[in-house]
DNA sequence: TGACAATATCTTCCTATGCGGATATAAGTT
DNA sequence: AACTTATATCCGCATAGGAAGATATTGTCA
């Protein structure tokens, strides 16, 4: 079970799981999740890493930036997975709080600004 | 999600998944999980004390012996996680191989034994 | 090519936690 | 009370992994 416990390690992280929980909304680049969340560009980039060398997040370059995207095709246990966290975290005070800075960010930046 | 985090971090460990993965098969004591799972009585011991403090597992003595049961009743998280867990590891050939060695245990033990 | 922006990785520090042997506690038995 | 069994907790050690600033990399544009 090692590789299944590899899999919940990936969500035993308060920043991994609101990272996760926005992209279970569609795709973000780094910047944009630096600012719904708040955090240290290091901090997003570094865990970002992690879910995808963990199978939960799928990354493609667009230019300058790098978006990612949650991974639903691959692994069955994440498949089973992604229903329980859309139910549990999707609904949070602290989630809807995250998309709010979000979309602050998305209308204040230039268009072709990330 | 704090709080998240924590349920989820429990399930980060292939040894308290091995012993979640058992006990929802039933109730067991300390010492049977021992036998099924070939650990050393403190790591089984406190790992069921982890799953306990996180709300994963409820206990009762009986005697000398101290059963333990997964605790479906508590958490709207840990419910939701119950069904995947069952689906996604209780038909490993890890886990079938430990109810192999808890029958054999049971039955080559006196029967007031645990 | 040089400058800049977005992202990744490195470095240092620090805390959490796993392991297993040893010891402590608690219940049952004689 | 002494002894045994079942379980919990302590201890020392080793390692994983988180934080965040600093640096490296990669792509874009002038």
């Amino acid at each position: 079970m090692q590789k299944e416990a590899k899999i919940f390690k990936a969500l035993a992280d308060e920043n991994r799981l609101r990272i996760l929980t926005l992209l279970l909304e569609g795709e973000l680049c780094v910047c944009e999740i630096m600012a719904a969340l708040d955090l240290p560009q290091s901090t997003v980039s570094r865990h970002l890493a992690y879910l995808r060398n963990h199978g939960w997040v799928k990354d493609s370059r667009r230019g300058v930036w790098i978006y990612y995207r949650f991974n639903a095709g691959e692994g069955e246990l994440i498949q089973a997975l992604q229903p329980v966290l859309q139910a549990q975290l999707a609904q949070s005070t602290e989630h809807v709080a995250a998309l709010e800075r979000l979309k602050r960010y998305q209308t204040n930046q230039k268009p072709q600004a990330c």
